[in-house]
RNA sequence: GGUCACGUGGCCGAGUGGCUAGGCAGUGGUCUGCAAAACCAUUUACAGCGGUUCGAAUCCGCUCGUGACCUCCA
């Protein structure tokens, strides 16, 4: 089963058998954010869809490598030689140190990851940890022949590279297109070919963020930070490298370059890219104005939203979607979601119940297939180009055989021990380890709902339905129900 | 304008040649002090037109519509 992973290659645009480099060791890179505000839920979908390749990679017993990165610097508002940083120009707004913008939308970045229940990163480099690696390059691709400096800057020659190899292998691009196509922005005029891109450039006298190097005091470029912490911590080729579809022209293919340049090498055997979340069929874009950040997704305070949707509830709305797939952000849709979610959820806290016994009834052939064929499936599925959507399907065909046993539908030894225990923790395993949905409800108020269900049974017991009725609805306005099954009584949370 | 995707039932979304996706909503039933939950059953599909094929939601062509990238973007 480990050797059957199929991932779709974005440079082959085929589903390809994935074989790791050096197993069981992968390299798995992905392009982080440019900590110059917060994220918004666009950025929060890429990773998390990372987020389950990584958990499933390590589910299957690979020993992953998971490098992400932090922009800090380099990234321009645009492409003209007096293009500011985005760090220091929203630096400069506040008033502070280009660092402390850093650092507070970093640290605000992890704790949005940490709420959606990410896991953290290996390797969690930064751009301006490694401007030396940086400038080394730079070098490197001049020794090369394949950069040119000019005026304290230094641009990689894409003309010149494509003589000799495909720029546009990854993207689809051919050379002539895009230099019919290209505008020629004000301000470039040190670049021999609108399509060049910096490697380094020189910072003008205002420019806060600056570091020495042989062509005088500047910063580097934008593309050069991933070519260069892929390389350093995962080699000159390695597994997987994944990032937005926004990013797939021109960073990642500017990447590409940079590293053939360098090393005469292609850095990577898969390239992942992840769709878009839009809204109202409009990417979610902070330029477009209709992004939201996940607090406001959380307490329901944006005009667009009809009320807050808990975190679990959003990661199993996105995982709904296959990540190749563009996913429309609307009520409708994460209402449902937050149903779905909660059903799965108490279907992790009734499997916890659950215990195999002997009890009166004969095996049943057709319910063992059943739920071993959708423990299968859910190999098949995640091995499916880490198809979640297919996933959560025989997740719900499982939660039902859970159900059925819980109520008493179905007997246990209808299923027998052995399919029982498969049962129990391919739906634990799949739920928690694999797609990272947990159960929101602290674990340490359990035993006082517990408590409250004695006393209800008791009143039960005795008819007093007045108290049946009260303790319902105190916990109904906690958002928990009661549940009267015939095995007995238990509670949930509510859908 | 160039390049590339996509268009599935009331809604969200899998599916890439023959086999029930799934969720939400709806309907009927079992259960119940009444309910709820749960389970069982069930209704509504593949943008349009043409072609390939024994057979197409799935492949090909055209038309219409939507979007992404081409400039910063996850």
């Amino acid at each position: 089963m480990i050797n059957d992973l199929k991932i779709h290659n974005s440079l082959t645009r085929k589903k390809e058998l994935f074989k790791p480099i050096n197993p069981p060791f992968v390299g798995l890179y992905v392009c982080g954010p440019t900590v110059y505000s917060d994220v918004h839920m666009g950025n929060v979908r890429t990773f998390m869809s990372f987020d389950v390749v990584n958990r499933y990679l390590k589910h299957l017993g690979y020993k992953v490598r998971y490098v992400r990165n932090i922009t800090d610097v380099g990234h321009l508002v645009n492409d003209a030689d007096d293009g500011e940083d985005k760090i220091g120009k929203k630096a400069k707004l506040e008033n502070l140190e280009p660092m402390e913008i850093v650092q507070r939308y970093a640290n605000g970045f992890h704790q949005v990851m940490d709420m959606f229940n990410t896991l953290p990163p290996d390797i969690e480099p930064s751009a301006t940890g490694h401007i030396v690696e940086q400038i080394e390059i730079t070098k490197k691709l001049l020794e090369n022949g394949w950069a040119y400096e000019k005026n304290g800057s230094v641009y990689f020659n894409v003309e010149k590279y494509n003589k000799s190899h495909e720029y546009g292998i990854l993207s689809g691009r051919k050379i002539e297109d895009l230099q019919s196509n290209t505008r020629a922005l004000d301000g470039q005029d040190d670049k021999e070919s609108p399509l060049d891109f910096a490697l380094w450039k020189k910072a003008s006298d205002e420019h806060i963020m600056r570091w020495p190097s042989p062509w005088g005091a500047g910063f580097p470029g934008w593309h050069l930070e991933c070519t260069v912490m892929s390389t350093k911590y995962l080699g000159e080729t390695f597994d997987i490298h994944g990032g937005g579809l926004d990013l797939k022209f021109p960073h990642h293919e500017c990447e590409i370059a940079q590293s053939v340049g360098a090393t005469g090498k292609s850095p990577v055997n898969y390239w992942i890219h992840t769709n878009m979340l839009t809204v109202n069929g409009q990417k979610m874009s902070k330029s477009l104005g209709n992004s939201f950040l996940p607090t406001e997704l959380v307490t329901g305070n944006h005009a667009m939203l009809d009320q807050g949707y808990s975190p679990m509830s959003v990661r199993f709305f996105m995982l709904q979607t296959h990540y190749s797939s563009t996913l429309d952000f609307s009520n409708e849709a994460l209402k449902a979601a937050q149903k779905g979610y909660r059903k799965l959820a108490n279907g992790l806290k009734t499997v916890k119940k659950l215990n195999f016994a002997q009890d009166e009834g004969s095996k049943n052939e057709q319910v063992i297939n059943e739920i071993k064929q959708a423990c299968d499936n859910c190999y098949r599925s995640m091995n499916d180009d880490f198809n979640t959507a297919k996933t959560i399907a025989q997740l719900f065909e499982l939660l039902k055989k859970i159900n059925s046993l819980h109520a008493g539908q179905l007997k246990y030894s209808e299923i027998g021990k052995e399919v029982f225990t498969k049962l129990v923790n391919t739906y634990q395993s799949f739920m928690v380890d694999v797609l990272g949905l947990k159960e929101e409800t602290p674990a340490e108020v359990h035993p006082i709902i517990e408590a409250l269900l004695d006393v209800y049974k008791k009143a039960k017991a005795e008819k007093n339905y007045a108290q049946v009725d009260e303790i319902r609805a105190v916990l109904k306005s906690n958002k928990l129900l009661i549940k009267d099954m015939k095995t007995g009584v238990d509670w949930a949370y509510e859908e």
